[in-house]
DNA sequence: TCACGCGGTTGATCCATCTCAATGGCCGGC
DNA sequence: GCCGGCCATTGAGATGGATCAACCGCGTGA
């Protein structure tokens, strides 16, 4: 069932929020919420897509399991994210799979009902594109990540991302277990661990899942140092 | 100058295969072809993105520049693949920078024509979601890549890319140079090496720009070890 | 209450890749 | 034809991260 608060979130999503009222109402009106235990699977890749998914609460994983068994975090994303669209506007089968990383809460949308729209109503189009580009984005930034930075430097930036200011001291909130954020972030769970336990030099302590950073613009310093410099800086 | 050649090239490319001809057509009225030589910047990070542009013939390079100088090749593209559009959809700006790796021509159609188009057939809309769900789907393949596989698998996968046959014997020709090849794939030239020479045992040959691969269903099997196998293999 | 399992940390070691350096082949200019 | 520069390859050493193993703290259930 769609609660007040659970409409608003939906509202405030990417999917929607550039919607016009009265379609965003419409498509709620078509949909349905579903819940998840923490575990459990939304889709496999290669499932036939036909809804579009909107996360209300909780966190869902978004991942691949490559043909020789390892599993790559795509994505993992909470309240107000979308994911799906791109495969079941094409009615096509998912290219990852899909799992709740904590008890959650979906609004699962007919990919069919969208697609009418769209025929009636152009700026649906819109502002499925705009989410379609919300998603290329995250992961044309996770490309760069990858290739450019270390394994401390993700953990940084991510820490930055989940930031609510520019600069000063700040604590942050781990949003979901240490496990998956090494997931997410591409490296193994000791990896992640001596990750913090490098940043502590920069500042940041670490304490269950808070982070306590002291100086939110040396840690955005540290992500854009380079090899060459941290060398020069042991020196 | 758009050939009838180009034309064609135009009309297969992922932006405008799905399109109506007609649809197609008037677009490709209101476009410019502009070539660029090799080197050439075809727009910068954070350029204001006004047009979708459409490789005709050569190679361009998609690449961020990330904080600490390195750069990350996000995408290598040849004739038939759009690229820009999300960005110039949104009136945003380019979040990554492109530059010609070979001369190369490009048809640049202004995304307020599509944008106007969209309004009035929504099969436009259809095609652009299409083609954003390409370079979606590629680079959800790529972060699989980077994460789950040792460089020489990776190389190994962009082998069986470049492979018209499924099985059997074949001679592919690399698309661009080693360098270039090295970035796309996250690695220094220096590893690509190594990583055909490693390959040499799984029956790839390279000699200049050639690749021979002796069995093609068997270097696939290479790309789907993983580390154990490949590492109780070693025993 | 205690044993157990799980998430997380830490240590030791190994392996892949990066970096720096040297060399060899190819091509274009003179 | 020769020279210089660029690309590609190879080697050696440094480094980051993975792996394997041990260990701690905590909560849970018998």
């Amino acid at each position: 069932m769609l609660t007040t608060a659970d409409r608003k979130v939906a509202m405030e999503s990417i999917l929607f929020a550039t919607l016009p009222a009265d379609l965003a109402e419409t498509l709620m009106q078509r949909s349905a919420t579903r819940s998840y235990q923490r575990g459990e699977m939304i889709f496999l890749q290669g499932d036939l897509a036909s809804m579009v998914h909107i996360v209300i609460e909780g966190w869902v994983k978004l991942f691949r399991i490559s043909p020789n068994g390892a599993e790559a975090v795509v994505g993992v994303f909470t309240r107000g994210r979308s994911f799906g669209e791109a495969a079941a506007f094409r009615g096509d089968v998912y290219p990852v799979a899909a799992e709740a990383v904590t008890d959650c809460k979906l609004l699962q949308v007919r990919a069919q009902f969208i697609l009418e729209l769209m025929k009636s109503r152009p700026e649906v189009c819109i502002a499925m594109l705009a989410s379609t580009y919300r998603h290329l984005q995250a992961l044309v930034s996770q490309v760069e990540q990858l290739k450019a930075q270390t394994g401390a430097q993700r953990v940084a930036e991510f820490l930055l991302d989940l930031c609510p200011v520019q600069d000063g001291a700040c604590t942050v909130t781990l949003p979901y277990d240490k496990i998956l954020i090494a997931g997410r972030l591409g490296m193994q769970p000791e990896s992640l661990s001596r990750a913090f336990a490098r940043l502590r030099e920069e500042g940041v302590v670490v304490k269950q899942n808070h982070a306590a950073i002291a100086d939110v613009a040396k840690l955005r310093g540290y992500v854009e140092e380079d090899r060459a410099a941290s060398w020069s800086k042991a020196q």
